[in-house]
DNA sequence: AGTATTATTGGAACCGTTTCCATTTTAGGT
DNA sequence: ACCTAAAATGGAAACGGTTCCAATAATACT
């Protein structure tokens, strides 16, 4: 592997020049330019990165940790982010908590600090794998660290995560907006954080709409196929009519349409059916 | 962030013997040993891995390459890929070619010459996207690569793939040791090479045990649930009955036997099914 | 005690860049 | 042709480790 300093001298310059046309930064003469690009291109050259990191203190490296980089949305977001830091070329580095998991209580906290160890200049934490203090603590040594599909309060501004209440409301709301006023509900999980939000601010925007919903049309799901199915027979079984119907996920929104389909109804003419995910 | 000559001063010691603490080589004196380890506890040390790139020559990264890294079975993959590496300190970097592809031609190229830029020591290949010709090109220039699920003569040693005929080979012969001698087959996609390999594999081991299989019993399949099933009622209206039934992948076994089963017979008590994915 | 080994230690040199400054060239103006 | 401002250039120093060797300390042996 070539050096800058084989190119220098090949070039017949000093190696000041060739790191200037290798940064395009400072001036260098067109003809000067010529004749260092042509050695560099004679000699194969490629700048070492690890020099490079040594100076300029920067990896060019960012670390994910978390299990949920499987799975085909997931998927897709790891495709968005290489190719918007391509252009910068960084590039991602890997750490899953799960690995080596066996018998080691600090698995996830040992990959987490490889990633650290490797020299990243920042790390992606996604999901909720870490407990929160263990996070608190990591930022406070490490405070390049961003949160994804995580909620911290004390480092809100580090997190990014879907903004589900907000989510819910804008469900009501667009069916309130369609003209519906008898509207059903087969909630997510109410167990889980996100799944609450989301029933809340389906809640709040028919409130803040004075759009009644009867505890009839309620439903209690919890995300699944079947509850999906059972949430939507039991909403048919009662005596109050309802035009649309949201559903706090898609599974249960299209096991939902299944079950309105078998009751001899028809989606969207008899009922409207909403999932968000 | 504290470097090695910090940690030597604190510790009242030279470098070379930081050093020497850091990599466990060379002899270190018990007292000595305790007070660089105290220096690099309370400067919170961390060794530079730019700087022991640059002078080991190993970025002890590998990359990898290639649009098959989503998936549950690739991912599993990945995981273990990545356990193995973890003990050697070596961490995984992706690109991935389908990046950016929108009006460039090169871009699997780029990306792929990205991985070299950033210094891997090797690179795995994963897949068939790219040209022969081209990984031929690539092998020749930097060789330190290999391929995964994808075949290249020239370069065999560095190739990884699943060998199909010998699977094929293999399902045959357990057929035919269960005692099974009227056997049926619901063949895989013979325009591609794996589904060929495993059906000639297949026949081979037919054929080594003189068993006979009439052209009536083989259906040619397409790896579809849907071809399974057809493949399955084709099979089983022809006069020829059969024990056991082959299925070229996991699919189409699978629908196999739903087909088997609607029409009133059981599996394995009447036909055995037997799929390889 | 005196000498030969062996263990331990310190630090210069080096890895391949970037940065910075002193120096040399070139261009511009009269 | 001469002087000045601007452009272009070369290379020492620094980044933070590892390697290697000379020097010193400790131990063994006669």
């Amino acid at each position: 592997m070539s050096t800058i300093r084989d190119v220098a001298k090949l070039a017949g310059v000093g190696i000041g020049t060739v790191s200037r046309v290798l940064s395009g930064k400072g001036s260098v003469s067109p003809k000067t330019l010529r004749k260092v690009n042509e050695a560099m291109e004679s000699l194969n050259f490629t700048p070492s990165s690890a020099a490079r990191s040594l100076v300029s203190k920067k990896m060019n490296t960012i670390g994910i940790w978390g299990t949920e980089t499987s799975g085909e949305i997931n998927r897709r977001t790891l495709r968005e982010m290489e190719a918007e830091l391509k252009e910068f070329e960084i590039h991602l580095i890997f750490a899953d908590g799960e690995l080596n998991s066996k018998g080691n209580p600090n698995a996830s906290r040992d990959s987490f600090d490889s990633l650290i160890n490797k020299g990243c200049d920042g790390i992606i934490i996604w999901g909720t794998d870490l407990p929160p203090l263990e996070i608190l603590q990591i930022e406070n040594e490490f405070p390049n660290i961003v949160l994804l599909n995580n909620q911290i309060e004390l480092i809100d501004d580090k997190c990014f995560y879907f903004d589900h209440y907000q989510a819910g409301y804008v469900c009501g709301q667009h069916l309130i907006d369609k003209g519906h006023s008898n509207i059903a509900c087969i909630t997510g999980w109410l167990e889980t954080d996100d799944g609450n939000q989301r029933h809340q601010g389906f809640l709040a925007a028919l409130n803040d709409n004075n759009v009644n919903i009867p505890e009839e049309l309620i439903f209690e799901g919890d995300y699944t196929y079947r509850k999906g199915y059972e949430g939507a027979l039991y909403l048919l079984k009662q005596d109050k009519p309802f035009t649309a119907l949201f559903c706090g996920n898609d599974q249960s929104a299209m096991s939902a349409i299944a079950a309105i389909t078998n009751k001899g109804l028809e989606v969207p003419n008899d009922i409207s059916v909403m999932g968000y995910d």
